[in-house]
DNA sequence: CCGCCTATTGTTACGTTATAACATGCTCCG
DNA sequence: CGGAGCATGTTATAACGTAACAATAGGCGG
């Protein structure tokens, strides 16, 4: 294992498992740190780690109307304010979508792989890009507050569907 | 001088200079490549360096109708994928905006610095960068198409001015 | 238990960003 | 000339996101 392991979507993985593991920490999470998992917050996690992919607020408002208990915008934006402030999504910024945490709990920096052809999202843990950004910016005496990292490309499916 | 040197924004710099050396860049690479930059294209990439910072898609508009000839978004969004695509601009994810290149003809992959303070956005040369996320996807046979990296935070001046 | 305070959610309406689709014009070249 | 291909104009609408205010719910001191 290095790294970059575990970029949740280039291997299969037990859905099940990482499902419940992530909704888990979410819980942990907020009741260490007196935060409330409400009942619309838990929602939009539930759907973002069931579909397991980046989604748009308003895929996410059409999956909410199909279960049967519609919500408007404010709603859902408002859910996902709490959940990417609080560490358990990122937003990508390139899609303008809502990705569940893949290391929700741990402190990090997170940097994206975005396969254009399959739509994949992969979460990398990268030290090393979040390292050279933090450098970069020191050098330059600028404070860093929060990066956004995506790299756009082939996943290695698709990669190999071309070849 | 180091590898970020010249981060457009955080020194003084003779403003009619990049602007016109920018533009000539811009005419250069066209008749090389046999690219057209055409009166709007060439329009909208004035008015990005002519301001010298993000402008989102609706501000190039409002200017294009105090300079007395209006024009349409698509017009204005044609304009910049045309200037994206071929180096010239770029767009800033984070902010739905879009800046002149300060390295046009050099082919790059750029990092930028968004502060969040005073809007300014830098871009930085940053070969550190660029090397750990083409790493970071060589390591997981992602073939690295384009990459978005843009840290948020606060530039050297206010920095200084918060302390 | 009650009433109050605060956080959360509901609801309506709207602002901002971006694109689809089709018509028109422009230019280069045979 | 004429048509092919690219660029632009024009209209309409899709997609993304938020302001503002009302209603509700959940915890806590009295």
């Amino acid at each position: 294992m290095t790294e970059h392991s575990d970029p949740l979507g280039f291997t299969h993985h037990d859905h099940a498992h990482c499902r419940e593991s992530a909704l888990q920490a979410a819980e942990d999470t907020c009741a260490r740190e007196g935060l409330s998992l409400t009942k619309q917050r838990r929602r939009v996690l539930e759907l973002l780690l069931r579909k397991h992919k980046a989604m748009g607020a308003y895929e996410l408002l059409d999956a909410m109307r199909e279960d049967g208990q519609p919500a408007q915008p404010p709603t859902v934006y408002r859910a996902l304010d709490f959940l990417v402030s609080n560490g358990f999504a990122h937003k990508i910024e390139r899609l303008n979508a809502f990705v569940a945490c893949a290391h929700p709990g741990e402190r990090h920096k997170p940097a994206f792989l975005l396969c254009s052809d399959c739509g994949l999202v992969a979460e990398m843990r990268s030290q090393g890009i979040g390292e050279a950004v933090r450098a970069a910016a020191e050098e330059l005496d600028f404070a860093l507050e929060r990066m956004v990292v995506e790299a756009e490309g082939l996943c290695p499916q698709c990669r190999g569907a071309r070849a």
